[in-house]
DNA sequence: CGTAGGTTTGACTGATCTCAAGTTTGGTGG
DNA sequence: CCACCAAACTTGAGATCAGTCAAACCTACG
């Protein structure tokens, strides 16, 4: 039996509404929408450097990343999703993919015809902005990625991310941001800062001998957050109140 | 006596013109769009983050760039710009500034009030996808300065940089990207790529033992461009044959 | 109970930073 | 035309944060 949580219309009209303010016609609109539910193994690409896409992923459950690498193999984690994110707006108008989407553990996805997607952006204005708004916040989020992983120590830019993390998780409904699964590796947290998971390894104990936060397994533990927040140096305008 | 490249309706419609295919109502709507044109200084800001900027900059001669710091001061340089490109789209969505905007030598600007610009893409779907082009590019170009930042060498991201700045020079009807100008220091060519000017410096001068390039003030000449790319590791696809 | 993925540890290396002192450059005012 | 100044650039020596490599240790799961 699928939840609310688990149905397209109501993920994506709850998204796009916190974005714009939208009207019955837009409803109606966002509910004629066409679409296709898939669940996905754990490390399915759903799209792939080079691909020209022609669906847009609603993440309905678990988790996901955007990420590129070097000709050398390095690999850059550059965002996170989580469920309500819609990956691959671009994909409404640009016609090839820059970077692949990968799932982080099992996850269940609503695919929509990017077709589909642009033709309501088309007609409806005030969806049109919500859209063109995620997409505005997403680079807002790459460009603190930028300063991140160009300007803070190790410590910070894995507190930095955990902070990020948990204050969208909150503001996308999924519950309190001191205790949270967080199912990535501590691979995954080195790829997404431009660290070694050795040095990941290291800072993330030396964040727990301070009292500030536990991790097991996927499980976040944040014991401390107003020091969280100060090693981060995170402050949250730049995710827009959204995200 | 303003040169072509002076007239910001000139300049405007060719940059979105490359961005989505404009008919004459669209040419007539952005001629129709008020500005106001004025020179500033070095190092004057355009933008500063926390602003609630209420117009939008189109850039028609000299260069900027757009940078965030963190707390401690670091200064973290997220993108270069140059004549043609339209800075603070997002002002048309985003309330709020989450970056400062700042200019790199003198500069002439023509200023777009942000409320014309987002009623023209409201009434004009054409110029509407232009624009939201515009911006999902900008953040493919955030994508890959993530990746830049966080893993590759400093010898590699310098050289990225200036392949992009050659590249997208070249696109934007600049000039040949051999040789150019490019105004910045070596202070700024740090900030940009999350390293510090003692260590620019140093990689520059290998880069030039190696007959790679040479930078003399504001000039870069590359000698080698292929060895450039390959040292880069650069792919302009992220560009998406525009910017 | 064997295996694979994830985590932890230790010893060593090295790329990049820091600090501090010069040097060059271009512009400015006398 | 020169003297001076600030900004940019250059150089050297030493420090350090993070990377590398390699081994061992968990732990979930088939």
């Amino acid at each position: 039996m699928a939840s609310n949580d688990d149905d397209p219309f109501q993920r994506l009209f709850a998204k796009l509404a916190r974005l714009a303010p939208l009207d019955d016609d837009d409803r109606r609109a966002v509910a004629g929408l066409p679409f296709k539910v898939v669940t996905v193994g754990s490390g399915h690409y759903l799209v792939r450097e080079g691909d020209k896409p022609e669906v847009c992923c609603l993440l309905l459950r678990g988790y996901a990343c955007r990420h590129k690498a070097t000709s050398a193999g390095d690999r850059q984690i550059v965002s996170f999703h989580m469920p309500g994110d819609l990956l691959d707006v671009q994909h409404i108008l640009l016609t090839q993919a820059d970077h692949n989407v990968q799932t982080i553990g099992e996850a269940v996805v609503a695919l929509i015809p990017a077709a589909a997607l642009k033709r309501v952006a088309r007609e409806r204005s005030a969806l049109n902005e919500a859209l063109w708004r995620d997409s505005l916040i997403d680079a807002s989020i790459f460009r603190e990625w930028v300063l991140n992983v160009g300007r803070r120590d190790a410590r910070s830019r894995i507190a930095h991310m955990l902070c990020e993390f948990a204050v969208r998780r909150r503001a996308a409904g999924l519950g309190e941001p001191e205790r949270f699964e967080m199912p990535m590796t501590q691979n995954e947290i080195a790829d997404a800062t431009g660290l070694t998971s050795v040095h990941v390894n290291r800072m993330l104990q030396s964040l727990k001998e301070e009292g500030v936060l536990e991790r097991n397994r996927g499980l976040i533990v944040i014991h401390d957050w107003n020091r969280l927040r100060d090693i981060a140096d995170f402050d949250p305008e730049y995710l827009h109140a959204a995200a």
